[in-house]
DNA sequence: CAAGGAATAGACCGACCTGTCTATTGGCCA
DNA sequence: TGGCCAATAGACAGGTCGGTCTATTCCTTG
């Protein structure tokens, strides 16, 4: 049975990514992630070639589920295409007051692992793309004039947000990033 | 004669700090500060009691400074209150551009000693306090609706920018912060 | 039951880290 | 010249890190 190998490798790289995203992959070392995962050394090298292949497996699937889970919740906050944009900041407001909050993990790590680009850099692109074609998307369906530089003019506002979130506190952040956002389509759309 | 005495500790901490702000604190040790500064190591704890101390003093000057030479560059840009506002974000540009930006000092220590918030804390809390005073002053100045509100909404721009630029380069950053805060200033004064 | 593969505990290595200590050298002032 | 203090070079300690190796135990499957 290789189920109780894969699923073990399952919850390494949980306990990992809860430890990484919480204190910092560069806080946070191999002896804790087995103390607290309550795995043998070896187990973990056997699945996982090195610490750096650990961070990036943690960081792929981090922002994948992140991007997945804001893409849902923005698709289920509202049909109207419109205020769709405007709930993709909305919807910030419980993910920044949660107490697991602790920033962008992709960010995070980016600035970590500041001379070493070799297993963020490819996790942050894909990540960045994904989450621009997401706001690209929603910009196209409001219809909006320019869709490429809205979009880039949002997705630099939600970077501000959760890094103000994250270094100053959840309160009131997701609210002025909607009103921002209001303001910046409204000087796009002046019907 | 304890000029030299200064002058040296001037010459360690400047040292540290290109070292600091270019790799990360957490990325620079002990003895890469000083071998690149030439000094022996007694002589950096003889200034410094410890590498925690360094980085809040490194921190602490760098951040001044940067507030200090954006709020001068800022002045020198215009005499239109409104225009200040808009020449705040064009002049990132340079900076953005210049081979040794790297984001945020305060930022990104911040996130590397996530846990440790003993050194960091104190100087991230000035600096952002002179940035935010800095913003409401020229939102004051300009006479715009709600100086707190629209003052903090340019900030959390800032900071959407700054990092914007460091992790996916400088292109096009500058310019586009500029027409968002054009757009938000616009909709706050709607004649 | 027997065999084989995976998980286990823990010793171990070399590298790096911050910080201390010592013994020596060099420059400035009385 | 003699005395004082600071800077020097470098050894050293104690700790942490990532990663390897071994010997043992456990579980599953044939």
């Amino acid at each position: 049975m290789q189920e109780r190998s894969a699923a073990l490798r399952e919850h390494i790289l949980d306990v990992a990514s809860d430890l990484f995203y919480q204190h910092g992959v560069r806080n946070v070392g191999i002896d804790r992630i087995i103390t607290e995962s309550g795995i043998a050394r070896m187990t973990l090298y056997n699945h996982f070639k090195s610490k750096d292949l650990l961070i990036q497996e943690y960081l792929l699937r981090s922002s994948r589920q992140w991007v997945a889970w804001y893409s849902a919740k923005i698709q289920e906050a509202s049909q109207d295409p419109g205020e769709r944009i405007l709930a993709a900041f909305d919807v910030l407001d419980g993910w920044f007051r949660s107490s697991k909050f602790r920033g962008c993990s992709v960010a995070n790590a980016s600035v970590e692992l500041a001379d070493e680009c070799h297993p963020v850099a490819e996790v942050k692109k894909e990540y960045h793309a994904n989450l621009r074609g997401l706001f690209r998307g929603l910009v196209e369906e409001a219809g909006a004039g320019d869709p490429e530089e809205i979009a880039e003019e949002l997705f630099v506002l939600l970077r501000g947000a959760m890094l103000s979130a994250h270094l100053d506190g959840p309160e009131g952040v997701a609210a002025r990033s909607r009103r921002s956002a209001e303001r910046l389509l409204s000087a796009h759309i002046p019907n």
